[in-house]
DNA sequence: ACCCATGTATCTACTGATAGATAATTGCCG
DNA sequence: CGGCAATTATCTATCAGTAGATACATGGGT
């Protein structure tokens, strides 16, 4: 991996733990053994190193889930496999969904920033919305309300779990969106 | 009212907007007219001021709600007043709830705010839990899990809504909960 | 010989925190 | 009541540490 990939990588860990405060790129160069002056060849500031975080964060996640329609193919639900997807973004590497957090500090981000975590929700809804289509007589506005509704209910439920430190939680509410 | 209550409105603002790092002493001391190193005298620590932060807008919101039977008794649905409180706050003060946003930041934060933190959602779950059990035969743990589900999805849809700068999401989003 | 990636050195600004001084107020004792 | 003592709330001054950022030098691979 990279120079550059290892400072995202870092910066993730770092970002979804406390939010963008939370590093700074002594921290990040330190991690990976080089100095805090070279991290500026590859970010010039910290909002452009930010902004590429949210952006391929939101790549990979909507590329890891595959389309909705491909999922209903091979006889999957596209629900329960976007809600396990969250699931395994909390159980597994143990922390908050990285545009959750920054989308809740919204407010205090750089623009370019706050550009890219918006992207990582419009993105999602579009797909939620696509999944809440298919294979309903849904209108286009009702499919979005929904779609609205269930990543806000995971967004919530990661949240809730991580505050309250009982993943379990997060089970208990992802069931009830599969439960409608 | 005091320097100490002004300096805590002072935080509250800075912590809602940005989270937990994106306040500091001499912010907070330039805003309400003192030197930093006496906000030193209110409050020890960083942390010390963040945990009181949280420990009164914990008791704040609960004071604001009432109890869930004495809403009904005037005739009001608890869900209905517990999610205006939510959009309350995002349409009011146009920032997001406090302890959403340091639940999300919950592993970067100090013990004692982590405590007070997770001290809000352990009475919210009590409350919504109780409403939940009022006038239905569910049982405590039905009551339980749906009072998560509750709180997972209104911090989420505060969380989503601000993130897309449109609180009209949240409207959206909490007309679903009442309509179960 | 070039250029990509990194290092050295440094800057200014800000961080939380501490020590010690100073008024102003409060409260108790005789 | 008078006066001493303690408490409250603030100040000035300073600290070591860290922040993001910059200019310039260096080395290693093609």
């Amino acid at each position: 991996m990279s120079k550059k990939q290892q400072l995202l990588k870092a910066a993730e860990n770092k970002v979804r733990t406390g939010g963008y405060n939370n590093f700074s790129f002594r921290e990040l160069a330190d991690e990976i053994g080089i100095k805090s002056s070279s991290v500026h060849y590859h970010f010039p500031t910290k909002a452009d190193l930010g902004a590429e975080l949210a952006r391929q964060y939101t790549d990979n996640f909507l590329a890891n889930l595959g389309s909705p329609d491909e999922l209903i193919t091979h006889g999957k639900n596209p629900i329960e496999v976007y809600s396990q997807q969250f699931q395994h973004a909390l159980t597994q590497d143990k922390k908050m969904c990285l545009c959750g957090l920054l989308g809740a500090e919204t407010d205090g981000l750089p623009e370019k920033v706050k550009q890219q975590t918006r992207r990582f929700f419009e993105q999602n809804i579009q797909w939620l919305t696509h999944a809440y289509t298919l294979g309903t007589d849904n209108t286009e506005q009702q499919a979005k309300s929904q779609a609205v509704a269930a990543i806000s209910l995971l967004e919530g439920a990661m949240l809730v779990s991580k505050a309250m430190n009982d993943d379990a939680l997060f089970s208990t509410v992802s069931a009830q969106l599969l439960a409608r």
